[in-house]
DNA sequence: CGGTTTTGACCTGCGC
DNA sequence: GCGCAGGTCAAAACCG
């Protein structure tokens, strides 16, 4: 049996190890915005990394109106401060600094080509299925990281011996993330290229599950499930579980950024703190992020779950009136662009503009700064969360400390730097 | 023909 | 130890 078993492991190479070509993703796929815009500006997004040296890879356009849409919400920390002016203006600095340095290197991407974002020699890993010091991965134990979390997924092919003292060491293993949207689709469009493989009925639920992989590249660690919700069929539900171990498209990013900032800063929180203010800790970052109305996080699973409930109305879930940061903002019903390509029709979306929150001669180098160049919001989200991991270094002293770490909304979005 | 999906069988972990 | 349920494998079928 046991030898059966391991036959098995040696002979799947052949059918899991796939095509390093085929990543024409498909157009509908990625948040190019309205392709017929004037403004559609063209812009290369995808490196010449050894990774996909053989891959073709088609120009994408990016709408200048979806760019200009970007909007900085507000900075908040892990215990809800707000983040400095001057540490803000720190991660403007930087971020340009790291715009004009990409943009220097020729035949360079325009977007981190890794799922972990380097800055200045530092790494700062934002990951799903991370170790408890897994958010300031060293760079020379990033590829440990993905490989770790591969085995782990592969659970069974490694050896009990191996598997327990790593379980011994981790509080937890890995983490899930799971979204809940309205979708008629049968699976929500994330800009990733998945594989299905398997399907399976659970217990009490009528509906299939779904199991699909990554394919976007050789070895992809990352999994997902796609399972109907049980009592209301329009609701999908979607578990990401895995970390990406090559470079993501801008509508693959941005889902991959929302979920991985919610594992990341949950699995941050639990290696300092209880796992009540590891879920109070998580569901403040979401009051950031307007599409995302509800994060719940249930321990009880084998994996700790962070669920992002987009389904219902923010507001009346999370925003206290009472706050001056949170007070209640024009509500309209539109959808979420990044998910675009199936209708994943969220509720309702926070309206209001970089000028109303922020001093303005910040927001006017931010406003300006991120319609100018979409790459200084990338840029911008890794300094800020290369200072969200500094913070985090210093937690376990300093938790009461102004200079949390900060969440960076943009069009409604968490542009952590990361994967799932 | 190569890649994807389907689907029954199998493995593993967990509760009793 | 046994049964159950979730998760995965891999051969066959399907598809473009």
């Amino acid at each position: 049996m046991e030898n059966r078993h391991q036959m098995q492991q040696q002979q799947r190479p052949g059918l899991t190890l796939l095509r390093s070509t085929n990543l024409n993703l498909d157009p509908a796929t990625i948040n190019t915005g309205q392709r017929d815009d004037p403004s559609v500006k063209e812009l290369d997004f995808f490196p010449s990394s050894s990774l996909f040296k053989n891959t073709e890879y088609t120009r994408k356009r990016v709408s200048e109106a979806t760019r200009r849409e970007l909007q900085v919400e507000n900075y908040v920390g892990p215990n809800h401060q707000k983040l400095p002016p001057a540490t803000i203006f720190h991660c403007f600095a930087e971020a340009e600094a790291n715009v004009e340095k990409n943009e220097m290197m020729s035949g360079q991407h325009l977007l981190d080509p890794q799922p972990c974002t380097k800055l200045d020699g530092k790494v700062v890993v934002a990951s799903v299925s991370d170790d408890k010091s897994g958010l300031e991965a060293r760079p020379d134990h990033a590829e440990d990281a993905l490989e770790q979390s591969s085995s782990q997924s592969l659970g069974s092919s490694k050896s009990p011996k191996i598997e327990e003292s790593k379980a011994s060491e981790l509080p937890f293993r890995r983490a899930r993330v799971s979204v809940r949207a309205i979708s008629e689709a049968p699976m929500i469009c994330d800009g990733c290229q998945w594989r299905k493989y398997g399907q399976k009925i659970s217990k009490g639920n009528p509906c299939p599950r779904a199991y699909y992989r990554c394919t976007m590249a050789v070895g992809c660690p990352v999994r997902k499930q796609v399972q109907r919700c049980t009592e209301d069929k329009t609701v999908l539900i979607t578990t990401y579980e895995g970390n990406h171990n090559h470079p993501l498209p801008p509508s693959a990013t941005v889902m991959a950024n929302s979920t991985s900032a919610a594992a990341a800063m949950f699995l941050s929180s639990s290696g300092s703190t209880t796992s009540n203010e590891a879920l109070s800790n998580t569901v403040g970052v979401f009051s950031s992020m307007p599409y995302i109305s509800m994060a719940t996080l249930s321990t009880s699973a084998p994996f700790p779950t962070i669920t992002l409930d987009m389904t219902t109305n923010p507001m009346q879930l999370h925003r206290d009136p009472s706050s001056a940061l949170t007070s209640p903002l024009p509500l309209h019903a539109t959808t979420f662009p990044q998910l675009l390509g199936h209708p994943v029709i969220f509720p309702h979306k926070v309206e209001h503009t970089l000028g109303q929150r922020q001093p303005s001669f910040i927001t006017d180098t931010m406003s300006a700064a991120i319609a100018s160049n979409p790459n200084f919001t990338v840029a911008l989200a890794a300094a800020i969360s290369s200072i969200i991991g500094a913070t985090r270094g210093n937690d376990g002293n300093n938790n009461n400390s102004s200079n949390g770490g900060s969440v960076l909304a943009l069009n409604g979005t968490s542009m952590l730097p990361g994967s799932t």
